[in-house]
DNA sequence: ACATCTAATGACCACCTGGTCACCATTACA
DNA sequence: TGTAATGGTGACCAGGTGGTCATTAGATGT
C-alpha cells in the first residue's frame, strides 16, 4: 500500500508537497469519492495524466498521502508521553491542548478524518482508523494504569472502560473545537480553549454529583 | 421547504412509504451527493421521472425525506420529558437508552444524521443539524436545572457548560452505539446496552478522580 | 549532432450523473 | 362514447467522472 512510482519521488520536493497539499485539500472539502482529480490538476496547473503517473490512480493517490499522515496523527502524542511523572489530569489536560494545537495546523487532514469516521467508501478506511484509534488507546491505556498505581483514580474502575471513557470526551472536545458551529446553541459563550481544557478536567475529575450531601 | 407536488401526496401509502424507505437507505448507504437516483428508480420498479414528478428534484427529496424524519428525532425525547420527579442520572440513563431504542429502529436515519455532522454538502444542513441540537439542548437545560434545584447536582455548575457536557457524552456513546466497529481495541469487552447505561451514569456522577485520598 | 531516457501533456474514452419531456395508460366525468 | 385530467414512462441530454496513451519536450551523455 500507499506505494508510489519513482517518478514522484524524483520530482522536486516544492513541487511534490504542492501537490500533496493541493490532493489534500480537495478529499477535506469533498471526502473520497466526491473529491475530482479534474479539480486537482486543474488548481495544480498540471495535465492530469501526470497524477496517474505518480499515483496509479485516485486509490492510490490517497492511500499514499492518508499514509504519511499517520504518521503525523501519531506525533502529538509522543510529546505527553514522556511526561510520566506529572499530575494524571495535568496530562490529559495537556493531551488535550496538545491535540487541539495538531489540529490547528493541520486543519485540512483532520477533516478528512472526521469524513472518514462515518463514511465507508474511503479506501483502506479500517486500516487507517484502527491505526489511529489503537496509537490513542495505548496511549491512554498507559496513562490510566499510572493514574490507579498513583492513587489519582479511583482504584475499583475498569481500565478499558476507563480508557473507552477518556477517549470518548476528549474526541468529542476535538470534534467540536475543529467544528464549533455543530454545537451552536449548546456550546457555552466563546471561551478560550485553555478554559475548555480546564473545564473539561474538572469534570473528568469530579463528575456532575453532589458529593456534599 | 420540503413541500410535495400533490401527485405524490395522492398515491397509495403502501407506495409512499415503499417510496420513502428506500430513498432513506440510499442517503444513508452513500451520503447526498452521491446518492444515487438512477438505483433508487432501478430498486423500486418505477420510472425516473415519477421520483422527479414527486419530489421535483434530488434536494427537493431529501429535505422532504429529512424534514419527515426530525419529528421522528425529536419523538425520544418526550416520553422522558414527564418524569421530572424522578432522580436526575436516572433520567439521563433514560434518555440514553431511549435514544439507543430510537437507533436500533431507525438506524438509516442516524446514518445519514452522523453522515451529515462532518459533510458539508447536504441540503439545509445547517437548519436540520440546528433543530435536532436545539431540542436535545432544550431538553438537557431542563434537565440540568431540575438537577440542580434537587441538589443532586453541584450547585456551582454552569448550566450552559454542562448541558455541552452531558450532549457530548451522550452523544459520543450513541455514535459508539451505532457504528461500535469505530472503537474496536478502545471499548471494553461486549457489554449489553444497560451495562453501557449505567457506567456511563456513574462516570457523570462521580467523575473518575479518587475522593477518598 | 545524435540518441536515449524520462517527465509532461491533453485529447479521447466509456460510463455515470441529475434532469427533461413528449408520449402513453388509466381513470373520471360528460 | 368522447374528452379531459392525472400518473407513469424511458429515451435522451449536457456535463462531469476516473482513467488511457500516443505524442511531445527537455535534459543528459557521448
Amino acid at each position: 500500500m500507499s506505494r508510489v512510482q519513482p517518478t514522484f519521488d524524483n520530482l522536486p520536493e516544492e513541487k511534490r508537497d504542492r501537490v500533496l497539499q493541493e490532493a489534500t485539500r480537495e478529499f477535506a472539502d469533498h471526502g473520497y469519492e466526491q473529491a475530482s482529480i479534474n479539480r486537482m490538476v486543474k488548481r495544480l496547473g498540471i495535465a492530469k495524466g501526470s497524477l496517474f503517473k505518480y499515483f496509479g490512480n485516485k486509490k492510490g493517490l490517497f492511500e499514499y498521502l492518508f499514509g504519511q499522515a499517520l504518521a503525523e496523527f501519531k506525533r502529538p502524542l509522543k510529546a505527553i508521553r514522556d511526561t510520566s511523572g506529572k499530575d494524571f489530569f495535568q496530562r490529559i489536560e495537556n493531551s488535550f491542548l496538545a491535540s487541539a494545537a495538531f489540529i490547528d495546523s493541520h486543519p485540512h487532514l483532520y477533516s478528512i478524518y472526521l469524513k472518514m469516521l462515518f463514511n465507508e467508501h474511503f479506501p483502506m478506511r479500517d486500516h487507517f482508523l484502527g491505526e489511529i484509534r489503537g496509537a490513542h488507546a495505548k496511549y491512554l491505556r498507559q496513562l490510566v494504569q499510572d493514574g490507579i498505581e498513583s492513587g489519582q483514580l479511583r482504584p475499583e474502575l475498569d481500565i478499558d472502560e476507563t480508557v473507552f471513557i477518556l477517549h470518548s470526551v476528549l474526541d468529542r472536545f476535538l470534534q467540536n473545537h475543529a467544528v464549533p458551529s455543530l454545537d451552536k446553541g449548546i456550546e457555552p459563550e466563546k471561551q478560550l480553549l485553555k478554559d475548555k481544557a480546564k473545564a473539561m478536567t474538572v469534570f473528568l475529575r469530579h463528575g456532575l454529583g453532589n458529593t456534599s450531601s
